[in-house]
DNA sequence: AATGAATGAGTATTCATTCAT
DNA sequence: GATGAATGAATACTCATTCAT
């Protein structure tokens, strides 16, 4: 098993280079090392591969944010390590997280409805903290959560780590950003 | 040439609903109305397509853009101006703005140049407003930029009328967190 | 009516460079001139275009060996005449003689009909010509005649005008060869 | 690699009747019994296949000249030879000989490269020969090789079992003609 | 005499997937 | 576990041709 997280990354550093779509499962064959028929013998087809990546990515994702913000207790703190934790994220699983951001519409059936379920408890979890601090009457919790979710997930389309600092001096930037913003 | 427009109309929203890759060029005709062979009449290609699309939308928004700016003075109001601009763009053109943020990476070639040659004009724009606001020492202007596009531009993945009001609510929202997150 | 003579010879060009089927008649009509739609007021068809031109140049051909031979009595000088103007007219008009040589199994139906029937007349003529020479008895004169022509209808394939000196000298070559291998 | 070796033969039969720009990648691949896809697990495309046909044919053809030249010393028996050896390559592989002579300017790239360093082989190997028979003055090596070849590659377009005799006659034919023209 | 607009049928090629081994 | 061989369905695109004007 240890062999499909193998296989998940070269496939996820493919999908984010050429797209789910324009890549094809001869491309991924070719990354991992099988063969093409031999990527069959891991996964039932080029959707199963793309749920694993999401289904993977999220789980760890939400693994990560409990660990974090176990003790923590402040609202704003919170907040903060929310978002130091997806940028780093990101900043350690590039290709996954272009993955999760631009293919999201691409699963159908049982595999959408599972992936849409944590990303569903994800949206939760960030907009309990988010009402908790208590946002300014003029900016409707459901929306603030998604417009900081579209700074953190937008970085994937511009991000220079020459030009633009570390993913953590990005993250310090959107939280100040955010939480000065909704005070 | 009036016939173009509607092309490209018909296709955004084919491409918007699918995806670029996923959207045969005869789903695209389909939906122009034309035969298959008729399509490429009008255009040499499904990339053309998508460039008279991209091309075509950022000149708009850009236009727009010169527009609601004249005899604008203060900083403030101008971010308030492009904010409302960009999500009155999105909120009549929600095919082409879906593929304008989704499928930027598509293009190749003299194609991508042009569109990004548009897109630089465009980020220039803005940065120059938002140095104007002398943003905080802590949130360089170049990211700021970035984080508001981020804002912005991920707005076609979870934007639902009926949930989040209008459009000009959205950007009410985006601009008080950004605008006060900055100062 | 002179109009068609000036398609012809573009058309003649184009599929002399191309090939036939590889030529669309769109380049035939870039090359005339005319539009696509103003090609098929001349030309009922790309077929028609091709019976044109092989159907011009073999009567054009069959004409000038008409005018050469009048008056000459003796075999080998008629064999001569027959094989001056056969590369003459190929030096005149390499792309109708390139056309003709490789092209001559596209045409079906009426068109082949007409045209094989002037080619059989060429080749008669020819034959007769042979015949008088009463070649050697191990050398049927219905196979020298073709081997004849495979001198002649090759050199479209090989023939450069700065390496193999003028048409005319190839034509002494190959009568010196004929006329002697003959006797 | 045998399947590729009947794949080639099944190919140069529909090339030779068809043309190869008339014929179908669908054609060829009925009339190799495989299905369409299957057939582009053996060749990358159309190109590729032409090539192999073309490339196997001059190597077997200039192996079997390496054959029969062997311990030949007279050069006169030397061109007797090589006329032979055509010949009778032709009457064996017909289909490829048609294709060979036909369509020797349908290749483009390294393929073209590859095929007329193998033809220009054989054109040296010939002309050798040619030379060693010293032909008379007025008759340059250089084109009595051409004309030589006119004569044997014209063949497959009027070439009629029935009416014409054995290749092993026309060969005579064309060596009477040619080693006693040249003198 | 000439053309812009349009199309049905066809082209080479690719793709995700399967299966016998 | 892994693969070479094979395929049905689809893809972007081209072509010869037509027709209203």
């Amino acid at each position: 098993m240890d062999r499909k997280a193998a296989i998940r990354r070269s496939a996820a550093t493919v999908f984010a280079e050429q797209g789910f779509d324009r890549a094809s499962i001869r491309d991924v064959a070719k990354a991992t090392g099988l063969s093409l028929a031999g990527l069959y013998y891991y996964y039932k087809g080029k959707d199963e591969i793309l749920f694993d990546i999401q289904n993977q990515a999220f789980t760890t994702l939400l693994e990560s944010h409990a660990k974090a913000l176990a003790g923590v207790r402040d609202a704003e703190q919170k907040l903060r390590c929310v978002v130091d934790a997806h940028l780093a994220f990101f900043a350690e699983h590039i290709a996954e997280m272009k993955v999760m951001s631009r293919e999201s519409e691409q699963l159908g059936g049982e595999y959408a409805k599972q992936v849409d379920e944590l990303k569903r408890r994800y949206v939760r979890l960030v907009r309990g903290i988010v009402e908790e601090l208590k946002p300014r009457a003029d900016v409707p919790a459901g929306v603030a959560v998604f417009l900081l979710f579209g700074m953190m997930n937008w970085v994937y389309t511009w991000y220079d780590a020459k030009r633009d600092g570390s993913p953590a001096e990005i993250a310090r930037a959107a939280q100040e950003i955010f939480l000065k913003g909704l005070r």
